[in-house]
RNA sequence: GGGAUCUUGGUGAAGCUGGUUAUCACGCCACCCUGUCACGGUGGAGGCCACGGGUUCGAGCCCCGUAGAUCUCGCCA
């Protein structure tokens, strides 16, 4: 019995301390005695004989109590239950040959228990660890310290963990410096909300958290350390998504004296390099590059996934000649009409319902109704629009690439980026549905994106990216005559469907940079009041220059497999931007609002 | 801000056209078990069927509202 406070301190701190972990144990090491710590992963009571897995994060080892134990072992062994944290001394021995499990690592061996330790117990547990059920995410969130036991989660934080690393070698490797920029910053008219904290020495004024390290990552440029990168974390209050956190990682990069092609090689060294070492993946020395208007024209959208096909095509003349009045009507309007072709699939019948499934889709980016035609023997069409194109039936087909069996879908809207997306979404479901998509990565990068989009709701031009993009140097005399035709030097990393990094050349220009704030609607005055510091230091020898920002959280989502952010992040928010564990965000103290002299006024 | 789907012991699901005592698996508790590895066996505890109204002789099931969750459109340079 423990009685003085020694005692107490000495049982806590005295525990047996490993030798090895639970996932390093070979035939070669049988006959050793080792000292394992670890959590029960699995307990398997046979009465006289007891297994026990034992858990670290670096495998699974089997523990034998067997039948010659001492009673007090005997008696220890019983107690145990899943997650106890217990240290186990033991005999590494063979396993009998019919019971070698080929499934783990560790199987040609067992620990043959001398000693067990509890070093603490566990409460029944909310969910098992590594159990077969699919757990409402709410409560893994709620109990994140043990979802993050499973080994899903731990193998994806190691995956992070290496891909990292792997991007801080290569690129300390290519001469870059690795530089931390502030995360309380002055609050800038950028695309997303900010995040604002309240600074208590100057009540009313506020910090921002930064959107991303834009701003800082160009001045350091013209303080001429033409190489840096960083892991960047930064926070814009948005709506969360699957792919979307509040907060998220950056692999933040910019470089002085380079143009375009010199970032885009770069990324694909850095990526051929990380795949290979993280991932045992090789990617082509190159990756395609796409301009946008062809993404959109093609794919859909402009973050198109390469591993299927099922392109989209323009079929304005056939349906010109055709007596589809309702289309027509809708290309007189300057609109656009596009189809693409469900290809038939074994084992996958288009039934009405799953038609009709597919049309919902699209309506949901703006396509009103959605007609579909089947194709038979010798190009004969039937299904809701088959009757509008009598006579060229054999046109369409071989316009589309159509044989018999497959599904033409069609869609038109007014509005040619609606009438894209809308096909986009059909493509992503057929993508999907039908099994077409191919395992891999495939890259590609989106070039020359428009550098103006109009805001209709405030009546203006702004940066469709951001302010800092340098316009292609052919507009660049014109701007403002047609900001919407203008492209800019600007480029998206691409991969399986998802934008994984956004980046463009930069304006080095101050008089540059002051005609885009005033197409963007910002006065010289508000310009110079917003961004004071950057066209200050835009006087001082300014060096062109570049860069690009890959979302790691993203990345490493999609290098496992997964098709939510959270399964790549330790702590992240749900859908709500709530931490179901710490509760988050939550109300403060009077004391600490009346420091700061903040006062709400509530709706409602 | 809009739309879709969902909410049933600790967990995951089933629950028919509205009809007794809400079913199953995992977990939990007790006991048994000498080669398991998702061990097995016997027994047991554990539910205001999210919350609030309504329809009905009768609601887990139908209707309305509220809350929460996931996805999604807008938004996210």
């Amino acid at each position: 019995m423990i009685k003085s406070i020694t005692e107490i301190r000495e049982f806590l701190m005295n525990f047996d301390q490993r030798t090895v972990t639970c996932g390093q144990l070979r035939a070669a090491d049988a006959g050793k005695t080792v000292v394992l710590n670890g959590w029960v992963h699995r307990d398997r009571n046979h009465g006289a004989l007891h297994f026990i897995n034992l858990r670290d994060r670096y495998g699974i080892t089997q523990v034998v109590v067997d039948d010659d134990a001492s009673a007090e072992l005997q008696k220890t062994a019983s107690e145990l239950k899943m997650e106890y944290c217990i240290a186990v001394t033991g005999l590494v021995r063979l396993r009998p040959q019919n019971m070698i499990n080929s499934d783990m690592d560790t199987g040609e061996v067992e620990v043959k228990a001398e000693k067990i330790e509890i070093l603490s117990r566990c409460a029944t547990l909310p969910f098992v660890i590594d159990g077969d059920q699919v757990v409402n995410e709410d409560l893994r969130l709620k109990y994140r310290f043990l979802d993050l036991r499973s080994s899903g989660m731990q193998s994806r934080i190691r995956l992070r963990h290496e891909f990292i690393k792997a991007i801080r070698d290569y690129l300390c490797d290519e001469g870059f410096y690795e530089i931390e920029t502030p995360t309380l910053i002055r609050s800038t008219p950028e695309g997303a909300r900010d995040f604002l904290v309240p600074s208590r020495k100057y009540p009313g004024k506020f910090y921002a958290l930064p959107q991303s390290p834009q701003l800082y990552k160009q001045l350091l440029m013209v303080s001429g350390f033409d190489k840096y990168f960083q892991i960047a974390r930064c926070y814009r209050d948005e709506d969360s998504r699957g792919d979307r956190q509040l907060e998220f990682t950056q692999l933040d990069l910019e470089m002085s004296f380079v143009k375009r092609d010199d970032v885009l090689g770069l990324m694909e060294r850095l990526f051929g390099y990380v795949f290979k070492r993280v991932m045992n993946y090789e990617l082509p020395a190159h990756f395609r590059r796409i301009d946008y208007f062809d993404a959109m024209n093609t794919y859909g959208c402009d973050k198109p996934d390469l591993r299927f096909g099922c392109e989209i095509k323009d079929i304005a003349s056939v349906v010109q000649k055709s007596t589809f009045d309702a289309y027509k009507e809708i290309l007189a309007n300057k609109g656009s009409v596009k189809a693409l072709v469900a290809p038939k699939t074994e084992g996958f019948d288009f039934t009405r319902k799953y038609l009709d499934e597919v049309g919902e889709a699209a309506k949901v980016y703006g396509a009103k109704f959605v007609p579909f035609i089947k194709v038979g023997a010798n190009n004969a069409l039937s299904g809701s629009a088959a009757k509008f194109f009598v006579g060229l039936e054999a046109e369409l087909c071989s316009l589309l690439g159509a044989k018999e069996g497959d599904v033409i879908f069609m869609v038109a809207h007014e509005s040619w980026k609606k009438c894209c997306a809308s096909a986009g979404a059909i493509r992503t479901k057929l993508g999907k549905d039908l099994n077409l998509i191919r395992p891999g990565f495939e890259f590609c990068w989106i070039v020359d994106f428009p550098l103006f989009e109009y805001n209709e709701d405030e009546g203006h031009w702004e940066a469709a990216h951001h302010m800092f993009s340098m316009p292609q140097a052919k507009y660049i005399p014109t701007l403002e005559e047609n900001p919407g035709e203008v492209r800019g030097d600007l480029y998206d990393m691409v991969v399986n469907g998802y934008e994984c990094a956004s980046g463009s050349i930069r304006i080095h220009d101050i008089e540059l940079q002051k005609r885009i704030f005033r197409i963007c609607n910002f006065s010289d005055e508000e310009a110079e009041k917003k961004f004071g510091f950057l066209l200050n230091a835009f006087k001082f020898g300014p060096p062109p220059h570049g860069g690009i920002a890959p979302g790691i959280d993203r990345l490493v989502m999609i290098m496992s497999d997964q098709n939510s952010i959270r399964e790549a992040i330790a702590f992240p928010k749900n859908s709500f931007a709530v931490s179901p564990m710490d509760d988050s965000p939550n109300d403060v103290d009077q004391k600490q609002l009346d420091e700061l002299k903040i006062y709400f006024k509530l709706d409602k």
